[in-house]
DNA sequence: TCTGAACAGTTTGTAGGACAAATTAGAAAT
DNA sequence: ATTTCTAATTTGTCCTACAAACTGTTCAGA
């Protein structure tokens, strides 16, 4: 019985389930049962606590941390609500994990590059024309931002929602919005090395064309090109990128905390 | 300039931000900075609390945020650590979307059939002799689980983590693990409805030999193969599986908490 | 009658204090 | 040198009080 690999596991150190993580179990159970749906109300903080016997306290930091997932959402007068769209979190995740140094720029595109062409296709032959306007106005504006960096950067964002949500899949769509603001900062770094924007641009209306025309073959190269000359891009101004972050790091010191922080370790 | 779409989430409500948000915000910007690095120990709380002018349960609040979106880890008696893996939301994001009916399940097999195929190409290539041995633990396990559909199921997750692990790209990886996350209870329900285990364990079997005699085209396709199967499966017994989730419901109506919820609205 | 301003009630946001429980590091004993 | 115990540190929980924000109502004035 080789079943190492697979209780190797359980011997990780006991942690004792917090009072607020129960907490927070119980009110995702409610959602999950249905109990509670999408615009529902929660009971007032003080009633919620006495009917779970924890204090207020516990109990909102519980709810704090559901309202960071997206699940609820609290208005000081009004009461908390349950959300029904989350994102949000998503978006910041893949980005913290770059930071973190725990996935490369590499690795991203790899799977963009899977994702995307594919997705591509699916819009030429889904593609509504709602869908259609919406990616029109992302290029007319990114054609009026040429030169304007923090516009242009804007109507990018706008044309790939627009592109993602033509697929008609909302789990893509929320997929495509993950990965695309994990490599958004570095993309806004080496938006000054671009040096034909003429062309840069020519390659996000390719595709437009494509999905317009129902041509899933071509827009699938199309969108793979685009991915590729961002990539390429990428790469070779890397090290500008890391000078860019570099900056960030010594501009935030100063403000931070108004107090220095002691970086005293205890573990190690 | 129609820049009326750009600018239209400009005139939401404005909500002052509370000074919990600040303070995780404060936070998350010294990961970003580099300031803090994973591992990285954060001052105590009542140190923190002081340095950033907030009493310690508004700073605590903060901290809970952040620690349901994983970015860091309490210990009590020791301390809080900037966390280096993140991951635990994730999986249960898309999970709470189908919940609240946001995403369908068709939705995410049609994201999977896209991304796991190329996948298994990926894993054909580079799979080290450690992920073959993951892999093939995982099968042995599967196997003998037969009949037993919680050993099963725990066995299937254990092969698809190892199979996605092959592709050498912890983005894929992840993003592989929140997509079946999603899908994972579903999938638990329908377990009872496969008439054939003999099969089912050796589309899986089929996946592990395309990959370890490197076969990148048949991998896709075994992969596609066995995908098309689940969702199939799925799609017949889903009817079953709302059976599933409604008695849920019921069960959970009464142990939800110890006194009935109020479900008075307020906004209407 | 309609409009709008003030008011009262409800609910979340913030603060601060107190103690319990968990963990660590170091001292003491063997 | 190893183990055990103790003390200090740090997070977890509970409590009370008040501020700020929002809602619905009431009432004055046009």
């Amino acid at each position: 019985m080789r079943d190492l690999a697979a209780t190797a596991h359980q011997f990780e150190p006991i942690r004792r389930e917090t009072v607020m993580d129960t907490v927070a179990r119980r009110i995702e159970q409610l959602v999950r049962s249905g109990e509670l749906k999408a615009g529902d109300r929660l009971p007032p903080e003080p009633e919620l606590a006495q009917m779970l016997r924890v204090s207020r306290s516990s109990l909102r930091e519980a709810l704090k941390g559901l309202m960071y997932l997206g699940l609820i959402k609290s208005r000081a007068g009004d009461g908390t609500y349950i959300q029904s769209s989350l994102s949000r979190v998503l978006n910041q995740h893949f980005q913290w994990m770059i930071l973190l140094n725990e996935v490369k720029h590499l690795e991203i595109y790899e799977l963009r590059k899977i994702i995307e062409p594919e997705v591509a296709a699916l819009a030429a032959k889904r593609a509504t024309r709602a869908d259609l306007e919406r990616l029109e106005a992302a290029l007319d504006g990114m054609a009026q931002g040429r030169g304007n960096h923090e516009v242009f950067h804007a109507f990018d964002i706008q044309f790939h929602e627009a592109f993602a949500q033509a697929s008609g899949n909302v789990a893509i769509q929320t997929t495509m919005r993950m990965l695309y603001h994990a490599t958004s900062e570095a993309r806004k770094a080496v938006l000054p090395y671009i040096d034909n924007w003429e062309k840069h641009w020519q390659r996000h209306e390719r595709v437009f064309h494509c999905i317009r025309d129902h041509k899933p073959e071509l827009a699938r190269k199309a969108v793979l090109d685009d991915l590729q000359y961002a990539e390429k891009l990428l790469h070779k101004h890397v090290s500008s990128l890391e000078r860019h972050t570099a900056n960030i790091r010594t501009t935030a010191k100063s403000n931070a905390f108004d107090v220095p922080l002691p970086t005293r370790k205890r573990r190690s």
